[in-house]
This record gives C-alpha cells, structure tokens and sequence, in this order.
DNA sequence: CTGTATCCAAGGTGATACTG
DNA sequence: CAGTATCACCTTGGATACAG
C-alpha cells in the first residue's frame, strides 16, 4: 500500500474539504444559489405572472437549457424549499413550477443582477477589448 | 452524407452552442459573475477599507480557494474592468487589487446575494430536511 | 408531456513544484 | 510575496434513449 502516497494526500484533503464545508455552510448555499441555471429559472419565474411556470415553458424560456440540467435545477431548488411543484394528471401530464415567497425574496435579487448584467454588458465588452490589446502589446 | 454520426451531430449541436452565445452575450456575462469565487471575491474587496486588498489577504479572507482560482479570477475580473492591479516593485513585491467603480455597483448586489444566503439558511436547511424526509418515504 | 438513466467529452479544480 | 506551469482528477453538463 505504498502507492498511496499521492491518492492518501488527495483523500486527506478531500475530507479536509468536506469538513470545511460542514463548517462553513454558508458557502454550500451561496455556491449553489450562485449556480448559472439557478440565475435563469429564479428570474424566470420572477418575471412570471403568479410566479409558475410549466416544465416545457422554462425550458422553451430558458435558451440553451438541457432536459437534465433544468430537472437537476428544478429539484435542488424544490428540495431547498425554494419553488413548489405541483403535479397535475391529466392525461398529458401537466407540471407547474411556482416560486415560494422564500424563492421570491431571492429572485429579486437575481434579478438586479441579471439586469446587472444586461445593462453593463458594453463597458464590460469595452474593458475586455482594451485589456486584450494590451496584453496583445507584449 | 449518410454519416451523421454522433460525432458528427456534436458537432454541429457545438457550432450552435456557440452561435448562440455569440447572440446571447449577457448569457456569457451573467455566468462569469454567477461563479462561486467571484462573489466572494467581489463581497470581500467590497467589504474592505478602501475596497482594496493584496493578494495574500484575499487567499486569507476567502477560505477554500487555490492559489490557481485566485489568481485565475482575478484575471477575469481585471479583464472585465471590475478590479484594478496594482503592483508596487518593493523587494517583496506588493500586488494590490482594487474595485473600480463598475466593480463596486455589482459588489453591493453580490453582497446582497451573500447577505441572503446568510440570513436564510436556517430555512433552506429546515426545507431539505423536509424534502428529505418525504422522499426517504417512498 | 415530463421526466429518468446511461454514456461520454470537456473543462473546472486542486496539488505540487518552480520562477522572479 | 506573487505568481506560473504542469499534471491528474473528477465533477459538470450534454446527447441519447427509454419510461410513466
């Protein structure tokens, strides 16, 4: 068992990270909340009337989304206590995804960020040329 | 071409992809600043005096982060015209980074976002209990 | 329509060692 | 002190096929 020289290291980081996590969980929730497709649904169904959207809905208002990422997405923030699902079984069967008012408090904030984001997108497009021509300048 | 192997779909899907980054660019910007590292890193420069820290003290204050994403990141938001690098050629040499302006506006919401995440844990965690329990009863 | 399960490519991430 | 470079890993995420 000599070999474990390296994989022993990593396996004692790993737990030293794990714990770390356990310490700081904090860090857990603002990485998961920080989460790209986490951005896009909350705010999606921010903007929604009632706050509810069906499966299909998000995905068609979501551009780029896969079925397993919206569904991994759709259950972390269930299981979070962030939106609600609610089955309807119909013969097509009918899903609606609602925002709680946990979920909403934190869609309005998404929300300026997402419009963060769009509103300043060309200064940061600026920067990033002038940045580049620089560096360019070697 | 009879092919259209897998491979070949991938392609094309990818092709796409990148079209539609290239239409969609807040999409782009919005997952930059939706990284994990980047909020801490913007909340803390916010945080501190002068919005301004080294970078010793940012490894520091952020726990959990490398060396490689540190520096990586803040490449990224030097880039980006959110922080300003400032070296001071003493022998030890002294790398300070700063929040511009623009780094700021985003800093306050990204604050905002963490401040939530703090506050609301406790709920968050009471929600997946629940969740848990009620799916270990299947 | 709304998922679930599997496979697979790619990139994020960390550990380590080295430079100025 | 402040990086840079390399390596190895392993999670993320998409495509695909299948099920209720």
């Amino acid at each position: 068992m000599a070999t474990s020289t390296a994989a022993a290291r990593r396996e004692e980081a790993r737990l030293a990270y794990d714990a770390f996590l356990e310490e700081c969980p904090t860090g857990q929730l603002l990485a998961r909340i920080s989460d790209k497709w986490v951005g896009l649904i909350v705010s999606a169904l921010g903007q929604a009337e009632d706050r509810s959207l069906r499966y299909s809905d998000l995905g068609r208002k979501i551009p780029g989304v896969s079925q397993k990422m919206l569904t991994q997405t759709l259950r972390s923030l269930e299981r979070d206590g962030l939106v609600t699902r609610t089955v309807t079984p119909t013969v097509p069967v009918r899903v609606d995804y609602r925002l709680t008012d946990l979920g909403s408090s934190l869609g309005g904030l998404l929300s300026s960020v997402k419009l963060w984001a769009e509103s300043h997108f060309d200064e940061v497009s600026a920067h990033r040329d002038t940045f580049d021509r620089a560096t360019a300048t070697s």
